[in-house]
RNA sequence: GGAGCGUUGGUCAAGGGGUUAAGACACCUCCCUUUCACGGAGGAAUCACGGGUUCGAUUCCCGUACGCUCUACCA
């Protein structure tokens, strides 16, 4: 019989979610609800000194953005609570300590000084069987010496003790096979002095106790999993460890590396999923959501960073990418992180969705940029015009906000070189012409325009650039007489006699 | 330094013993459009290198190179 399919996102609060992270959420999402599992999230706060104030709240508020709902974490709740591993701290000591018992683990004293010094003395020291018996710790002292320390609340942490030439192995979902030989592994700490657990230990002790059946984590954790899995196999069994899968990392576009926020401020692009606001240097940085991506296409473009349907596909909905994920096809190789494919996916979910889904965004947009819509079934028939040349929501301010008002700034330059009295007369009949007939259909307004240029002996192709930018405000936007129509005789009159002042 | 992982066009990538080595982004050319977009047509790779195995390797095996990750009482 095999498992409830339960899997977890453990991000630490210790800043903004960037795109490597978010994508790690994803796919932990998929795979759950494609197999009709469990998504938990579940919060690892045990490092006290890395705690950022609002972090926990912003992951939060990113998953919801993002449409990936935790069945189960601190804030929705669930039978495994408490999802904070700071609240959970009492759990994971009897484990140290059942280790140290068994003799699969040791008190070790040495100060960080002390270890301080042992790094700079010998190069590249670890502290592991080749070493630890020149150390401060239970394995050296008499067992009467090492029970005074303890009686005497001298500052200790438990290590694990690997012994050497051992072969670890596990198979990783994504990779295969993967082998260690436990004589290149350190003994890693597993309680710290705080009596807080480090990662090693707690991902181990919780994973068991939230009954995860799927483990994924960023590739960066491959080289610590044998501690893992001989945690595992010591304290709950192999059979009942969960099942690995180490995802390829996300790489910066330029040169290699993974990709971090700097990258983002020095290449212009945002890295985290959403503004994120330092409370201890009150840097601000952007994040996607406020760049003006649509959540649908930020999700559907960090699927396709390392994984694809094996299709031509490339535009999925969160239930397309639900039905279609497979581990199987994550790759195995990082992927450079390219802002122009994002923008590509940005442009495609603005393209693809209707009037209604857009305008709630598009009305916020309009509201803190001080564009008065009293219409909203002219917004409707703007949105519906514009939307395919808006690569982000923002640029519905640019693309449509001068059918809610008048142009500030007018390109007279773009028409002034070619401007001539000719010209001059034509726009002033043409204001006469529309002030007593000015239909509702924008190809009878052209038929108007066409004909008045016949007579005036002028191409009208020549006229239809200046009209625009009489309109618009420059070289920009729909169809020019679809624009007349949608902002009506009055406007369209008064922007063509405004400009005429100007050029005259 | 050590260990682990990786390597198909500039980028994301399909494919996987015999193919004209898909497709998308970006870029360039052209068409459409008397604006800007959309849309349409076209344009680039011998699959890191060297050895095997094989009638045949980009695909399998072994090396090498290169890259990345880790090597904290951080995750």
């Amino acid at each position: 019989m095999t498992k409830k399919v339960r899997v977890r996102f453990a991000p630490s609060p210790t800043g903004g979610l960037h795109l490597g992270g978010v994508r790690t959420v994803l796919y932990n999402y998929l795979f759950a609800k494609h197999h009709g599992g469990e998504f938990i999230v579940r919060i690892e706060d045990t490092d006290q000194t890395r705690f950022v104030e609002g972090a926990e709240e912003y992951i939060f508020n990113t998953l919801e953005w993002c449409g990936l709902v935790p069945d189960e974490s601190p804030k929705h709740g669930g039978q495994f609570a408490p999802y904070r591993q700071s609240e959970r701290k009492e759990s994971y000591r009897k484990y140290a300590e059942e280790l140290v018992a068994k003799g699969l683990a040791y008190y070790a004293f040495d100060t960080a000084e002390e270890l301080d010094a042992k790094r700079k003395e010998t190069a590249n020291f670890q502290y592991s069987h080749a070493t630890r018996n020149a150390m401060n710790n239970s394995l050296v002292l008499e067992a009467d010496e090492t029970k005074k320390l303890l009686d005497a609340n001298t500052p200790y942490v438990i290590r694990v003790k690997l012994e050497p030439h051992q072969e670890i192995k596990f198979t990783d979902l994504i990779r295969g096979e993967v082998h260690f030989d436990t004589t290149q592994v350190d003994d890693k700490v597993l309680l710290k002095a705080d009596g807080m657990p480090t990662y090693h230990l707690a991902v181990v002790v919780d994973d068991y106790a939230m009954q995860i059946s799927h483990a994924f984590r960023g590739e960066e954790w491959l080289p610590s999993a044998p501690v893992h899995i001989f945690l595992w196999d010591k304290l709950f069994g192999l059979e009942n460890m969960p099942q690995w899968a180490h995802l390829p990392l996300i790489l910066k576009p330029d040169g290699n590396g993974k990709l971090s926020k700097r990258d983002g401020d020095r290449l212009g692009f945002p890295v985290f999923a959403m503004d994120w606001k330092d409370p201890r240097t009150n840097e601000q940085t952007t994040g996607f959501k406020e760049r003006g991506f649509l959540p649908e296409a930020f999700i559907n473009m960090l699927a396709m960073l390392g994984w694809n349907s094996g299709s031509e596909q490339e535009i999925f909905t969160l239930d397309e990418l639900i039905e279609k994920f497979s581990l199987e096809r994550v790759h195995k190789g990082g992927a450079k992180f390219d802002f122009e494919k994002a923008k590509w996916f940005n442009h495609e979910w603005i393209k693809k969705l209707d009037v209604g889904s857009l305008k709630f965004e598009v009305e916020k947009l309009f509201a803190t940029n001080n564009i008065i819509v009293h219409n909203t079934e002219k917004l409707d028939k703007v949105i519906a015009i514009t939307k395919d040349r808006c690569t982000f929501i923002n640029d519905f301010v640019q693309q449509a906000s001068y059918f809610f008002k008048t142009p500030e700034t007018v390109d007279i330059a773009a028409i002034q070189p070619k401007w001539d009295e000719k010209k001059h007369t034509f726009f002033s009949e043409l204001v006469t012409v529309w002030e007593s007939d000015f239909s509702a259909d924008a190809m009878a307004l052209e038929q108007q325009f066409k004909a008045l240029a016949e007579t005036q002996q002028i191409k009208a192709g020549e006229l239809m650039l200046p009209l625009r930018v009489m309109l618009v405000g420059g070289k920009f936007g729909p169809g020019v007489f679809d624009i007349a129509v949608l902002i009506g005789k009055e406007e369209t009159v008064n922007r063509i006699k405004n400009v005429l002042a100007l050029l005259s």
